[in-house]
DNA sequence: AATGAATGAGAATTCATTCAT
DNA sequence: CATGAATGAATTCTCATTCAT
C-alpha cells in the first residue's frame, strides 16, 4: 500500500462546483501565461483577471489569495506528472519494462507540461511554507518510487559513483531541461524528437537496452 | 577569432574605484544570501543593506538600482563559469582531452558556484530585457564552444537522435542539478563525489572513455 | 401635549408585511450578535445573513443597506427604553412616585437591554447624519421629560452645582454602565442586584427616600 | 510594591528618537480628531497623514500599522489618567483625604481628556487582542486601587447593595459621561462646573463630607 | 421571493528610490 | 561619502451592493 502525500483543498466562496471548476480552469490558464512572462511576484492579480475577462475582485470568489493560484498550478503540475507515469506502468510487471515505461512517460510528461514544470521550478519557493511542504512531499514520493525501480532493474549502472538515488535524481531532473531551456531547444529540436533523444541518453546512462 | 559577447558596465556615483569594488563585493555577497532565501522580488534593499552594515540609501551610491545588483550577480556567475572552463582547456590541444577537461571544469564550476547558478536560473527572468539579452548571449557563446568541442571529438555519440547541440545542452544543463536540487542532493551525496558521478555519467552518455 | 420626535421608515422591496416583520426580527437578532462581537464596520453582511440562514443578497430584500440595520437596532433600543418608562409612570400622578418609578424603570430597561444600549453607545456614530439626528432627538425628548420630573420633585438635590439637567443626565447615563462595563460587572454583581444598587445610589444622590 | 501592568512598545523604522516623538505626537493629535469624527474603521490612514502634512506612506515610518495608532492613543489615555491620580495622592496619608483627592483627580482627568476617553470607550474593541488585554489590565489595576481606597474610608457607603467594587466602578464610570455626552453637556454646564458637580454627587453617594 | 455570482470602489501596507543634510 | 527620512506608486484583498436567473 502506497501512502499518498496530502493535498490542500483550496476553498472558494462560490458554491456552484461546476462554475468553480470552469473558472479556476480559466484562471489557471491565464495565470500560467502571466507568470511565465513576468514571474509570480510581478504577475498582478489584475492582469490575470483581465485575461480571464472578469473583474479583479472576482478572482477572489474562486481563490482566497494569489498564493492559492500558485499552489493550484504546482498541484496540477505534480498531479499530471504523477498520473502520466502511474498510467504508463499500470499493469506492467516486468521490472525492466516498468522502468523503461516510467522513464519514457516521465520525459514525455515533462516535455508536454513544460509550462507547469517551469513554474514549479522557478516559483515554487514563493509558495507559503505549508504549500511548499505539500508539493515537496509529493515530488519526494515520486522520486522514491523511481529510485526503487532503478535499484530493481539497473544494477549495472548503480555503483559507488552513481547511486540509485543520484540516477533517480537525474532521471527526474534532466527532462526539466525542456522547460528551463525551452527557448533554446525549440530552435534545435522539436517535441517528439526531444523526448526520444532524452530517453535514449538516459537509457545509455543507465546501461539499459530499452528494446530487450 | 572568437567574438566576445558584450558586458554592461554598471555605473556608480562614487568615484573611488577601490571603494566601489570593495563595497560591491560586500553587496553581492549579502544580496546572494538574501535572494537565495527570499527570491529577488521579496529581497528588500534594506535587508541587503543591513547585512552589509550600511544604510539603505548608501546602496545607491554603488549601484543604480536593485536590478543592477541582480545583473552583477548573473554577470559574476557567467564569468566564473566561463573562466573556469577557459582555464581548464588553456593550452590543451588534443580534442578529446579538451572536451574531458572542459566537462570536468564545467561540472566543478556549477557545483562550486551553486548559489550563483541558482540565482541565474530562478531569477534571471527578473532582469531587464537588455540585461537578459547580455547574459543570454554570454551563455550562448559558452554553449557554442561546448558544441564545437563535442562535434570534434565525440562523433560516436552524435547522431540524429542526439545531436551535438543537444549533447552540449545536456552537458551544460545537467550540472545545474547541483544548484536546483541542492537540499535533496546534500543528503545523498557530497561535493566532490557529486562532481565525479556527474562526470562519469556524462562521459557514459557521450560514450567517451576519459582516461584514454 | 408632547411633541413626538420623528421616526424614519425603512423601506423594503418585499411586499408581504408579515414576512418583512419576521425576517427583520431575525436579521436584527443576528446583527446584534455580530455587531457586539466585531463592531459595526467589521460586521459583514454575509456573516449576518449566515446567522439568519438566508443568502447574503436576500438581506437586501428587507433592508436597503447595512446602515439601515444599525438604524433599526438603535430605533428598537430607544423604543424599548422609552416604552418601559412610559408604562411605569402611566397613571401615576404623585410627582415623587413618578420619578421613583421612572428611575427604576429606566435602570431596569438599561440593564435588560444591555446589548442594544451598547450598540447605540458604541456604534451610534456610524449612523448616517439623518439617522443620528433622529435617534438623538428621541433620546433628547426622553431626557427632557426626566429633567422635568427631577425639577418637580427633587428640589433639595437641585442647586447651582447640581442642576436638574445634570441630574437627569446622570440618571440616564449611569445605568449605561451595565452595558459598557458588562464583563467587569458580571463578575461582581448580578442583574437584579445591580438594578437595586444603582437605584439606591441614584436616590441617595437625589436625596430622595423612595419609600415615603 | 505595586506590580505595574505591562506596556507594549511600538517600533518605528525611523531612528532619530526625537523625530519619532515629535511625529508621533502629531500623528496622535491628527488621528484623535479623525477618529472622533469618523470612528476608527472609517478613519483612513490617508486622512490622518493629510492632516499631519506628510505622505500616507510616511505614516508607516513611525508606526507599523493603523492599529498601532489606536493602541498609542489608548495607552496615552490610560497613562494620563493614571498619572493624574497618582500625582494627586502622592504623599497624602489620611485615607479620607486620599480618596477625596483621588476622586477629584479622576474626575478632572476624565473631563480634561474627554477625547482620549471617548476613543478608549468607543474603539477599544478594535484593538488587537493583545492590545486589548494590555489596556484592560492597566484599567483594572487602577480600578483595584480605587476599590481599596473606598473600602478603607467609606465604610458607611459600603453595604450589600453597594459593594466597594460597585462604588469604585461608579467612581470610574460616571465621569466618562463627560466624554460620551460631551455635546449635550457642553450646552448645559462648563468644564470646571462639571467637575465640581460630579465630585459633589459622588461624595454624596459615598456619604463622605469632603471638607472634614 | 430567493439566490448568489459579479462588481468595483476603496484601504492598508510595502518598498525602491531620491535627496537634503 | 554616508545617511536615513520622505515619498508615492503599486498591489493585494475586502465587502456592500446589484441584478439576472
Amino acid at each position: 500500500m502506497v501512502e499518498m502525500p496530502a493535498t490542500r483543498s483550496v476553498v472558494s466562496s462560490v458554491k456552484n462546483a461546476d462554475l468553480v471548476a470552469e473558472r479556476r480552469e480559466q484562471i489557471l490558464r491565464a495565470a500560467i501565461e502571466v507568470i511565465l512572462m513576468r514571474g509570480f511576484h510581478a504577475a498582478t492579480s489584475s492582469e490575470i483577471a483581465d485575461r480571464v475577462g472578469i473583474a479583479q475582485g472576482s478572482l477572489y470568489n474562486y481563490v482566497r489569495s494569489k498564493g492559492d493560484i500558485l499552489y493550484l498550478i504546482c498541484d496540477e503540475a505534480v498531479s499530471r506528472y504523477h498520473d502520466a507515469v502511474a498510467a504508463a506502468i499500470e499493469g506492467v510487471t516486468d521490472p525492466r519494462q516498468r522502468l523503461v515505461r516510467a522513464i519514457r512517460a516521465a520525459v514525455e510528461a515533462q516535455v508536454r507540461h513544460r509550462n507547469h514544470i517551469l513554474i514549479v521550478m522557478r516559483e515554487g519557493h514563493a509558495l507559503d511554507p505549508q504549500g511548499q511542504a505539500l508539493i515537496r512531499d509529493r515530488v519526494d514520493s515520486f522520486f522514491d518510487r523511481m529510485k526503487a525501480m532503478v535499484t530493481e532493474c539497473a544494477p549495472d549502472a548503480v555503483s559507488a559513483e552513481a547511486s540509485a538515488a543520484l540516477l533517480a535524481e537525474i532521471i527526474t531532473y534532466l527532462p526539466t531541461m525542456a522547460a528551463m531551456r525551452r527557448w533554446r531547444l525549440r530552435q534545435e529540436i522539436g517535441g517528439q524528437a526531444l523526448v526520444d533523444s532524452l530517453c535514449l541518453l538516459l537509457f545509455r546512462m543507465l546501461q539499459i537496452d530499452p528494446d530487450v
